[in-house]
DNA sequence: TAATAAATTGTCATTTATGATAACCTATTA
DNA sequence: TAATAGGTTATCATAAATGACAATTTATTA
């Protein structure tokens, strides 16, 4: 059987998604975080993997960061070439 | 500005989502909870709403559920109709 | 170099998700 | 009727996410 991926595997996955299309949209982590509401220490902690991320704090970065969720999550679907 | 939905329309929309595919898929709420490894009483409050869900929470139940995330989650794609 | 912005890290408090368990309610069915 | 299974709800404890804030480090740039 296909097996689930760790908890913690997938904190650091979905910390280091956030970071990279910000970064790319060139928007700082204390603008994200002002938007969304929350502590900018807060999205550090997401960004470097250290805490389990609620939906609901996913749903307001992929919001602000105008993305769809699934752009933090997929697991999968790499499509790093080029 | 498109607005984000509020905290509580979304854990209802997804604990909705939730019971509605296991039910279509004819399993227990029993069965899932132990599967994820989690409290039935648990997957009851999520299934009412009653709680906001970790993403790594819906990440197993999505994974038991042999579904992807964005099926227990999408809220503006819905196609109620046949 | 100095100044400033951005990010990281640490600590402690608060809130909340979840665990653990029990009681209860419906169905179902033996 | 009596079991049994599935689901709900309530309560309390625990763990973890987040807030709040400060200190520090790391760019960046004037």
């Amino acid at each position: 059987m296909k097996s689930a991926l760790d908890k913690k595997s997938i904190q650091l996955y979905i910390g280091k998604r956030i970071k990279k299309i910000r970064e790319q949209k060139g928007i700082s982590q204390q603008l994200i975080a002002a938007q969304c509401n929350m502590e900018k220490s807060n999205l550090s902690r997401l960004e470097s993997g250290r805490s389990n991320p609620t939906y609901f704090t996913l749903y307001k970065i992929a919001f602000y960061l105008e993305v769809p969720i699934s752009e933090l999550t997929h697991i999968t679907e790499e499509k790093e070439n080029k």
